[in-house]
DNA sequence: TCTGTCTCAGACAAGGCGTCTCAGTTGTGG
DNA sequence: CCACAACTGAGACGCCTTGTCTGAGACAGA
């Protein structure tokens, strides 16, 4: 709906929504309900439909309204829509915190948070081909 | 204050107060009112003291309560109170998004974002800091 | 038709944030 | 010494987000 601003934001209530419909599928109210509030009664259900209503309307989330239940279903897949969330969430850190500059936040992961071995060699990696995609830029121009 | 629990966000307004502090020194709301809103009246003024206020209640900003007019100053330098939310805010992030892991908000950070040669550089040197305290404490055991 | 399930619209409370009002105190210039 | 200006403290207010819930109607199957 709002696309052409800022993508919204998925609080946590509305993320295990989407979190099961990643997991079990397309789904009706009714299944989500019983996966998400197990012991919950009528309102609960209510409650995981406004869920779904919002998602919907911010575009994650759609229906098949054919059946007389309505079928439930993810627009995005789980890794896309992580990867624009996080880009959009350090945007915004990086805008608020550190004067709109990514670098920072970098060093301060790297630093400070412990990387396994494996994550490390990645991560030299990524660098790496980044360096080299930049060289053949200098070169080409 | 409430220290022992989850160090509290500092949201946009409250900020931008303690950038003047940290600009400025020491300085009395008046002084803080006439930088931040510099055509604003009686309500500007009540407003850069309730910010103030909560500030000093989540223990970002002290008073010396000695001058008539107290002067306010930041605990906190920049630094170390960025590094503090930068550090907490990318914490509550790996755990909403990626179940805890801070690698993936690494990879999206340098494989999505521009970042100069320069940058490029100085990550790699971090990397290669990490891993050779790795290899010396893999060698001391 | 009757009953259970569904949809849809919207109310509601709590909490965060930014703003603002008011009452009372303190200090200072005439 | 008094009146006025400036400051403090407490709290109200409005807006928004998030999570929850209610009620009224539509629909399908026994």
């Amino acid at each position: 709906m709002d696309r052409t601003t800022t993508p919204h934001d998925v609080p946590d209530a509305e993320m295990k929504v989407l979190e099961a419909l990643w997991e079990m599928g397309p789904a009706t109210i009714r299944q989500l309900t019983d996966v998400l509030y197990p012991d919950g009664g009528d309102a609960s259900y209510a409650t995981v439909q406004k869920l779904l209503e919002r998602l919907e309307h911010k575009g994650y989330v759609d229906r098949d309204r054919s059946t007389h239940a309505h079928r439930f279903f993810a627009v995005t897949d789980r890794d896309t829509l992580v990867n624009r969330l996080v880009g959009q969430r350090l945007r915004v850190m990086a805008e608020k915190l550190c004067g709109g500059m990514m670098a920072p936040l970098l060093t301060h992961l790297v630093r400070a948070e412990a990387l396994t071995p494996e994550e490390r060699r990645e991560l030299r990696n990524l660098i790496d081909q980044l360096d080299r995609k930049n060289h053949a830029r200098d070169k080409r121009r």
